[in-house]
DNA sequence: TTTATCGTAATAATTGAAGTTACATGAAAC
DNA sequence: GTTTCATGTAACTTCAATTATTACGATAAA
């Protein structure tokens, strides 16, 4: 599929779909062809991607849309905010990136296959 | 407190102090009296304000920086997609929501209270 | 040799948050 | 009562981060 057809099914700009599949090629989860007949093409087995590899591959962005404003303040309120934000970030994060480890890309196909056939019958 | 001093203390401006104070103002959590000698002041029990309360009273801002793109997109694949990300991120959500409502004001404040004796000893 | 595709740098556009200005309202001090 | 000091709020500007776009080089198939 190329960066162009991706793009339009995303949504999104083909130069800024390359720039995000690039990190997956980096990963090795696909793989991208040049030249004519080219585009990206799955490199991994769907059941051995989870949703964690996909997260680790990205670069591991930010989770939270709030969170510690300086990491080490010398402000003694913000010490005893971060603090037990800390904890409880720390908490939900690990929570989050179990449930993301236990999804694999095996199981979103075979949701979305589903998905098909029901709308099919409808 | 002027919103002018809590400006200088969070590195922030005052008008947007005001405009965020207006929510604990609205919730009941703090008052603001105007003219000579006025300011914020706190209007509730530090122990029946927790972390909690104060999410709540600023609007429930979203706590995850990635998320959903549309609620009920027509894309197949980005449903099966929504379907797990929604539940890990309730997972998540709940976890985080009930440790904030677990942290109270007066905690916070006996916190700061200890650092700050652990400063000067020091 | 032409066409199609990725790779990537440089730049522009967009967006949402924060900052700023301006002025009305209200309350204390003198 | 007038001055001064606050909040309340609308309108506008600035800023930072993301996304989009343009441009062009590299590469591979037709």
């Amino acid at each position: 599929m190329t960066s162009e057809a991706l793009g339009r099914c995303l949504g999104a700009n083909p130069v800024v779909v390359r720039r995000t599949m690039g990190f997956l090629r980096d990963a090795g989860i696909v793989t991208a062809d040049r030249g004519h007949s080219g585009g990206w093409r799955i490199a991994a087995d769907l059941s051995s991607v989870s949703l964690r590899h996909l997260h680790d591959a990205l670069g591991e962005p930010a989770i939270f849309a709030i969170g510690n404003r300086n990491e080490a303040p010398a402000c003694l309120v913000e010490q005893s905010v971060n603090a037990v934000l800390e904890s409880a970030f720390a908490e939900a994060e690990e929570l989050l990136l179990k449930c993301f480890g236990e999804i694999t890309l095996a199981e979103l196909a075979a949701d979305f296959k589903r998905r098909h056939a029901d709308r099919r019958k409808a």
